[in-house]
DNA sequence: TTGCGTGCAAAGGTTTTGCATGGCA
DNA sequence: TGCCATGCAAAACCTTTGCACGCAA
């Protein structure tokens, strides 16, 4: 079901996402920016227009630990994993889903199916911790 | 909010819970699996002993990627982690969780901070991906 | 004009909260 | 007896679905 037309309400969806890369947003979240805008999207047709963008592989969904709903997030294709392997690291304080490239995670990876016999799926697994900027700012 | 009294319905979930090691349970499955032993639990209660039993370190819980509702999981003692730093590995076919005991985990946590300033959370880090098991019957 | 997109209302789930009752210690 | 635990009902959320209308192509 991916999209063929083009409307408002995807154009200014998409732009508000591609805004904040690297950064999740809830539906909930996207709503009341929208309304704030003066761009008013329906709850239902964000939903929707999510889902066709996910399909799409414009946008990463994620669920939250906690129970805030999924999380929606641009992807930003100049800057992001684009690579076969690579670190996807969730701040569990400011919510932020931090994209490394990085060798370690095929060492990991090697490792796990080496010794273990465990073949990691690096798209899923996802580190959770808390970023550098959460924790200068919680050391003060 | 840790739980102070022993009573009947913690006592049966928790024995449910640890008949299924390895298996993570929603509360609607819990729900019905009680009322078909004649056991029955109200909602309520189930999901407050669940958050004491989470926050006691009985239980692990997670959210699963469709909509379906967090999942929760006895931690088994005697084959799992006590020590500090330790793996969990969740198999996407059986549903398994695996608890390995591994210094690659240690390498992986120094590697985030002292490169990447991210101080991981090993506890709610899971990795994903297929188990040894699995592998086999897959290419068997 | 055609058919997808939109949004309201309503329904379906999961999870939480209020409140009176039950039960452990 | 003093609290905590329980469970019903209701509410709060998030998400999906039905349906009539709007709008892009």
């Amino acid at each position: 079901m991916k999209s063929e037309y083009r409307t408002r309400q995807r154009e200014e969806l998409l732009r508000y996402l591609a805004s904040v890369p690297g950064h999740g947003l809830t539906v909930s979240e996207i709503c009341t920016h929208m309304k704030e805008q003066g761009y008013s999207i329906g709850t239902t047709t964000v939903y929707r227009t999510l889902d066709k963008l996910v399909e799409e592989g414009e946008v990463n969904r994620y669920v939250a630990q906690d129970n805030a709903g999924a999380v929606y997030e641009y992807i930003d294709k100049s800057n992001s994993c684009s690579q076969p392997v690579c670190f996807h690291c969730k701040c569990e304080r400011c919510g932020r889903l931090i994209h490394l490239k990085c060798d370690e995670m095929v060492h990991v990876a090697n490792h796990l199916e080496e010794h273990h016999g465990f073949v990691l799926d690096p798209v899923r697994t996802v580190f959770y911790g808390i970023c550098g900027d959460c924790r200068a700012a919680l050391e003060g």
